[in-house]
DNA sequence: TGCTTGACTTAGACGTTGTCCATTGTAGGG
DNA sequence: CCCTACAATGGACAACGTCTAAGTCAAGCA
C-alpha cells in the first residue's frame, strides 16, 4: 500500500502520521477490516490517533475509490484495500474469515431485460458463502 | 401471506394480535423492510405494539425460515418475506427501491475450485445496482 | 529557519440500530 | 372460567457510526 501514501499525496493530502497509520494497516491482501478493527491496529502504531479521524480517513478513501466498502456480515461495514482489481467475496459462516474471489463469467449478463424492471442496471456484487477448512475441521 | 399466519399456527405459535400485524405489515411482492419500518406500519394498525416485540417476532420469523434478512444497504438490516422463492435483488442506488431478480445461470458453478480455498461454498447471494427508471427521469 | 493559516485531529456528545431483562399481560388448554 | 407457560412491554444497555467545537500541525512562503 505504498503507492496508496503516493497516490494520495498527488491529491493534495496533507501526510499526518494518522492518514500513514491507517494506510499502513490497510497494506496486504484479503484485508476486509471493521473501522473499530482499523482503530485497534493503528492505536498499537500510533496511542493518540482517534476513533473519529480513522472513520474519518476511511471514509475519504472510499469517497476517492482507494479502498471499498463491503457488507458481508450483517453488523458492521468492513473495509478493502483491493479496490482497483474487480473481485466479489467468500465468507465462512463460522469463523467469518474472508477470501477475494473472481468467478468467471459474466453475472451482468445473467439479468435477462424481463429482471430489470427498466432499471439501468450498472453493477453486481456477489457473496459466496460456506464453510472453511479450519472451520470444517472442529 | 395468509398461509403465513396457518404454518405459524400449525408450528404451535401462539396467534397474539402482534403477531397477526407484523405478518400483515410482510404481506406482497417485493417487500423488504427494515425492523423500525415494519414497527411503524404495525403501529398504525395496533398502535401499542412495542418494538422489542417486532424485533423478536421478525428474529422468530427468520429463524424458522419463514422470513429471509438482507443486506442490501449498509445501514439496517432488511426482512423479506420471500423466502420460499430463492431470488436476487436489484437496488436503485439512489432511491432505494428494491426489486426481487432471478438471473439464469448458476453462479454457484462459476467459482472454480482453485478459486475456493478449501471452503464448502453452499450458496450464493447477488447484488445488482443501478438506477430505477423513476430516479432516471430525474 | 520561523511564521501563518487552513486543513486536520481530537474527545466526547449524540443518533440509529439492535439486544436484553424484569415485569406485566394473555392465549389457549383443562 | 382459571391457570400457567408463553408472549409483550418499556426501558436500560450495547455496538456502530456521525457530528461539532476547540486545539494542533503540515506545508507553503518570507
Ligand atoms: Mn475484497
Ligand atoms: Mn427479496
Ligand atoms: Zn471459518
Ligand atoms: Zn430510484
Amino acid at each position: 500500500m505504498s503507492d496508496l501514501l503516493e497516490r494520495l499525496r498527488g491529491r493534495g493530502w496533507r501526510m499526518t502520521a494518522q492518514r500513514r497509520v491507517v494506510a499502513e494497516v490497510l497494506d496486504g491482501d484479503h484485508v476486509h477490516l471493521t473501522a473499530d478493527e482499523v482503530h485497534a491496529r493503528a492505536v498499537t502504531k500510533l496511542p493518540e490517533i482517534s476513533r473519529a479521524t480513522v472513520y474519518n480517513t476511511l471514509g475519504e478513501l472510499v469517497t476517492i475509490g482507494e479502498v471499498l466498502e463491503v457488507s458481508t456480515d450483517k453488523r458492521a461495514k468492513r473495509y478493502d484495500p483491493n479496490a482497483h482489481q474487480p473481485h466479489h467475496h467468500l465468507v465462512c459462516g463460522q469463523c467469518g474469515a474472508i477470501r477475494d474471489v473472481h468467478p468467471v463469467g459474466n453475472p451482468l449478463a445473467d439479468l435477462p431485460d424481463t429482471e430489470r424492471f427498466g432499471f439501468t442496471v450498472s453493477d453486481v456484487e456477489m457473496t459466496y458463502r460456506g464453510v472453511c477448512p479450519n472451520c470444517a475441521k472442529a
